[in-house]
DNA sequence: GACACTAGGTGCATCGATGCACCAAGTGCA
DNA sequence: TGCACTTGGTGCATCGATGCACCTAGTGTC
């Protein structure tokens, strides 16, 4: 039935827009990749098309809200992890260590199967996915420096923005070549491939950060 | 799904229009008559409690469809009985004999126990079922005389009109009596007081037929 | 190159559902 | 009796879905 709403004309436009994104997920996962066209989502949505561009700009917006539906979950266990861990002194080494910490607790080999499989993996036009693969990391790299933000409201924010947005484009890049890999990549050997990546991204970026000798 | 239209928005209004008279129904069956509220009945069908009035002018009229329907059935097989039956030479005691033996071979009784349902059996106030009652009958009348009129188009109208609205509350008058039986009537006992009755009736009509010798 | 077709997208008018306020009638209670 | 409340119903404005026409870009064919 319709979710809790203040009126049922709220409802009904919010249960419309739900189910364009509920189409656009069943058809990306009975096809391995955003392969429809706008008149197979409106019809599987039961909308008219006129409907789709009434609640999202283009397709590309709609996969994207549904790469931020993946993340949501990942990034609520991630900021849980972040939150749950003891504040440290602010420090630019310590604000880099606990972001590390829970970049590597967190399943992101699942979410970058997941949305590459929603960006249309290998069959996708390589700018295209490109530029969505890039957005869903700018999300999350926003929501995780608000989290920061939030626990070192005396670091310097600048300094703060640099060492997310550093992590998160590594995190960007060694996605990139993990999802290159062939095979089964959520298996135990892709995984630990994956972990592998992380660790040369980490040594990278903390050399940057330990005062020469 | 939405039933074939030539566009949505006649499809969608045609199945809000069958969720309210659907939820209506579901009402009636659930509590033995119409004894339910426009707001519970809006609720039911998922639409606004302003749409109920959009598709029908009043709750009695949704009655009043209701009752169509469960007729609908029933008058489809008379006039399959009619319309199966040899044509006779149109006279007014050939036409006469018609409807009677389409009268007799039609399941009245079940028909007068679903509408009284619906209309509220015992517990609706008098006045107001026995116009919805009325209502009912004129339409199958209606429906009646328009098959006559198609089988015997030399037959005089007027003639025609007569011995249809004639016999048809006749009809009204025994299924008022029949309705008022105690216990289940639709039992053995209860149709072969029906048939009693409907003997009476037709007798009662036909010795109004015979030349006086 | 020209043309036809397809697909994503846009502008705008129309429609029916909805929200809201109100009315009249009926009911229950002090 | 008077008042408050409930219920069926009505008028009218608003909203979001829809229909339709059109545009642009890309693709395929001759």
């Amino acid at each position: 039935m319709l979710i809790s709403h203040p009126d049922r004309r709220t409802a009904l436009k919010a249960l419309h827009r739900e189910r364009i994104l509920g189409a656009a997920q069943a058809l990306v996962d009975e096809r391995g990749g955003p392969q429809f066209s706008v008149d197979e989502l409106a019809a599987r949505a039961d909308v008219a098309r006129r409907t789709v561009f009434n609640h999202f700009a283009s397709l590309d917006e709609i996969l994207l809200t549904l790469c931020d539906r993946a993340l949501d979950v990942l990034i609520e266990d991630f900021l849980l992890e972040v939150r749950s861990a003891e504040i440290g002194d602010g420090s630019r080494g310590c604000v880099f260590d606990e972001i590390v910490k829970t970049i590597q607790s967190a399943d992101l080999p699942l979410a970058i199967t997941s949305a590459t499989r929603l960006l249309g993996g290998s069959e996708a036009p390589d700018a295209r996915r490109r530029a969505l693969g890039d957005a869903v990391f700018a999300r999350a790299a926003e929501r995780l420096l608000l989290e920061v933000a939030r626990r070192y409201p005396e670091a310097d924010p600048l300094e703060s923005e640099l060492t997310v947005a550093t992590l998160i484009s590594g995190v960007s890049v060694i996605a990139k070549h993990w999802a290159a890999l062939p095979g089964d990549r959520l298996d135990a050997a892709g995984r630990a491939e994956w972990q592998r990546l992380l660790a040369t991204l980490t040594d990278h970026a903390r050399a940057g950060y330990l005062p020469t000798t």
